[in-house]
DNA sequence: GGCAAAGTGTTATGAGATAACATCACATAC
DNA sequence: GTATGTGATGTTATCTCATAACACTTTGCC
């Protein structure tokens, strides 16, 4: 996503080798649990980590193609809640945008809580670990409740921006 | 907001004195900072805090003329704005809905950090203490964020509805 | 092959939010 | 008490985000 501010960044881009390292990874495990990494979801995933950052979803519709054609909505928002499903990517709520996660199935569970820092300058966004989660689920315990899913987000300024 | 869900839900709306007297209270708080509680930003927080829950900013709209005559979106997205800025309401961003502030200026500060827990059942929405904002705040420090705001949601199923 | 389930393509539309500009209300200075 | 600037409102139009509905295709299984 976009740039707010008007100095320098150099976010690096990850190179086409690890992306496609990412992708083959989350296709042998959707195959190890009986899902399927279709060419639609794989292309929706391949934008997110390509970006490395957060897209809008008429952004990854516009890109779509690799002919520069557009998808139709429907088939991108369905690859993103396959995605999210699989906890290949998270939607960041206050600002409408989905990303890639940044570790998948790093402690074994498929879909995890996960918490977000979103720089309102330059976009970048780092995904924390779900500590805050617990921390909420605590709360929610003791208030009676019985937690499915979390939305944890902080904006404000990264160290590069912060300058 | 509805109930996706088939068994009863007893939640006694407040009566409307209590309405009056929390706008009353609100009203005085702003005139204290020098702001001003206009008739649609009044209007609009009776709307919130005579629901009791979570409202979408489309019924606002719709419910805004007391007459029965809808408003027109931005007079209702302006009030909206002004309530989130001093604190008196809250956007809740995984359901795109808006809900009045349970404790305005508790500690003092008309912008609190606030988090949510929030029945996917009975759509009955609680606000807890920030304690979750600080853990956050604490991640983002530790990665050299600087912190604006926060987006803390909890989705599951309240007491009521977990049986 | 025949079947059921999951996935995709396509059209259309619903839901959420804001840009832009004209007008109005209010406080302050003169 | 009137001029002036600022903040708020009214109004139109449009933009962005997301999904319903239905036809068709692919896949895995018997």
């Amino acid at each position: 996503m976009g740039h707010a501010c008007d100095h320098d960044h150099d976010t690096a881009p990850p190179d086409a080798a690890s992306v496609q390292q990412r992708i083959a990874v989350a296709d042998a495990r959707c195959q190890a649990d009986g899902e399927r990494l279709t060419a639609p979801r794989r292309r929706v995933l391949e934008l997110l980590v390509e970006a490395g950052e957060p897209m809008k979803a008429y952004d990854l519709i516009a890109r779509f193609g690799e002919d520069g054609q557009a998808a139709k909505p429907p088939t991108v928002y369905r690859a993103l809640e396959f995605l999210e499903r699989r906890g290949l990517a998270h939607r960041i709520a206050s600002i409408s945008a989905y990303v890639a996660c940044a570790e998948p199935e790093a402690d074994g569970n498929p879909v995890h809580a996960a918490a977000f820092l979103i720089c309102d300058c330059c976009g970048a966004t780092q995904e924390v670990t779900g500590e805050q989660a617990l921390s909420l689920n605590r709360a929610a315990s003791a208030a009676g409740y019985v937690i499915d899913h979390t939305t944890i987000e902080a904006h404000g300024r990264c160290p590069a921006c912060r300058a």
